[in-house]
DNA sequence: TATGAATGAGTGTTCATTCAT
DNA sequence: CATGAATGAACACTCATTCAT
């Protein structure tokens, strides 16, 4: 008489780890072929159950690319979240933010985004969905943008839309992800030089801070 | 009676004609979807020809997008050689340059080169092909930022590549096409303060020609 | 309670019914047009199932062929063998092989394998990949060839590879075959004049079996 | 007044002459692909024509296979012909006709015909079409079965029919053919052997023309 | 007459989705 | 609930044939 709900919870706890393997799977494939390559029947094989059965979990193909997307999104601005509640200056949490995601390129969570962003750019009903997250996440960033305004690190009479844009841009850049993948260059020196060029862009012209700024 | 060229060109020029019209109704349908959702049928039917005409004149579907891609290369290759050949410092033509995607982007042209190059990214066959007129493209930058550095306007202590990527960065941002296409800003303030941004970062500190340097 | 085997054969019985379904088809259909003309839409038609269910039983057209190939080839050989088992002599033998080839000429098995022997003539494919069955089929006659010449029966002066592909050569004649077709001649009555015919030709001179040999 | 004909003669030559050299180049095609990968796009433009013009002279593709069939089957009748007329017995112009037709296998018309027959005997269209060469061909045979029967060369309680079979069956044998092509035996080899079998399986036991038959 | 651009029905094959078991 | 056989619309591409020039 105590808790029906663990006796519920149990297949639903079933589920949910049949629904994780799912998406698992699913990320596997992405990493090696692209959205349009990617099939229901190589997904179900690879997690080992029925093709049919992938449906009681995702009503269609797009949802669960969609959920890998969200997934994804949430570690991303869970990643931001911690480390803007880190201790330190607008800037060097940016540069934190920038390092991580540079560093990122190489392993698998990065490639799968990248992955996604294509088909997330392209396809808009992808797009539309997850508007919300992707507000979330700017304005995450965009707090920050405001805090070093603040402080006076910044420049305060750059648009904050622009300074986080070109932020954005640079941690989004095919550009740099070639770059990267290339392997001419090492994530952290160019987070070093990025950042140098960033920076000092949006610098505070007012503020003594930078050393080459001074006379 | 002294042109046997016309009467050749006659059949050549509706010929070409008929290209032209197949390439701009491909360019049209790419601006709604991918090249995957691109369908040799769709195609045919906005054109208004029977899906055979196509390949009297595509032999693929890659070659139809191949020369899609080609064309619009080509001329962005172009604005850049006559941007590039304009009187002005490097700074200047870099700027002339930011600001004449920037302008581009709510135009065909502009959003085409967006859809393609998430194309291009995914299918390796495409990159390949092109590698050379990337290659073009990315030099003639190249060209500037070495140029910039010589007079002295760059610092030179940043690594070139460093300095191409992140200027290309900003020239192909998803996040600018955004923030432009979302009517929130207009191309010449955005280019104002990415230029702002981007040439205070790589200014040479040693130089004296940014008054916000001075003292 | 002790037969899981039922319950999965049930399933399996189902998809093997279906292939059969699908066999058989193929064969009407490849009674009346060729290789080429054979179109998988004529047959999931005249199945009545959908043109992808075919494809969930033979991945490739070729491959839908070739399996009936293999069958008939199969059944062939099956015929040869469980002939050559018989007892009597090589030359009994052989004639019992033309008999039942010449009596299956009206039904669907004799009318198909000219109808495939057609196409593989055409076809590499198809010729490579049934090379060990056609090499099967030619030991087992050249046995019995083998056998006659070492029990005196046939000529031994004969080279056998010419005994045996002029065996074949009526074995497998478009003559023979449009004479029965043509009803002009009972299959009976055709056997017996061709073993005339062929026996003559290749029976050991020495031997005194043949009574017009005699004097 | 004396003679329009020349003058339409003129055209007409040009006509034949452009006809012949369609029919030269899909011989050449056809000794290459088949009746089905043969195009009349390749066909045109071995000749050096436009398409369209192939239709002046064709109005459909199996016509233009049907006149080189027809071509062929005629230059066999020749051959036929002029072999009948030749002196000798029945028996020695059945072999120089055996003797012509597997010398002709490695070469254009032998390698030809059997492409042709091939398709021939699969689409009846072609079949019904040339049913009077086809009996043209046997009955030149025919004839000189019937000679040597009346001279008391072949065994007289043969049927006809199936002399004449019998030896088309190995006239158009594609086992021969292979044995022949497989280049393990010389043609004039094979219609030493194959005479030896098939007159001695015709000859007639009452006549003493065959020494081996004596006693 | 000769042309060759245009046609469009036809091909084999794929795959997200459904549904009877 | 899980299955996987079945579906059928969609796809890129071909080619014999037509016909305006």
């Amino acid at each position: 008489m105590h808790e029906p709900i663990p006796a519920l919870s149990l297949k639903e706890r079933q589920r949910q780890q049949r629904k994780a393997l799912i998406l698992q799977a699913t990320e596997e494939v992405l990493l090696e072929k692209d959205y349009y390559e990617l099939s229901m029947d190589e997904i179900a094989a690879r997690v080992g159950i029925a093709k049919g059965t992938l449906y009681l979990h995702f009503a269609r193909k797009e949802d669960l690319v969609l959920a890998i997307l969200e997934e994804q999104l949430q570690g991303i601005i869970q990643m931001l979240q911690s480390i803007v509640a880190t201790p330190g200056s607008a800037q060097i949490r940016l540069e934190k933010i920038l390092k991580s995601v540079f560093l990122s390129l190489r392993g698998q969570r990065g490639r799968l985004l990248y992955a996604l962003f294509g088909a997330v750019e392209l396809r808009s009903i992808l797009k539309e969905h997850h508007r919300s997250m992707f507000d979330q996440l700017t304005s995450i960033l965009m707090g920050l943008i405001e805090e070093g305004k603040a402080s006076g690190e910044f420049d305060p009479s750059l648009p904050n839309p622009i300074m986080l844009h070109t932020f954005t841009s640079m941690l989004a850049s095919y550009s740099f992800k070639r770059l990267l993948l290339s392997e001419a260059i090492k994530p952290e020196e160019l987070v070093e030089y990025v950042s140098l060029i960033y920076f000092r862009g949006i610098a505070n012209p007012a503020s003594s801070s930078h050393p080459e700024r001074r006379c």
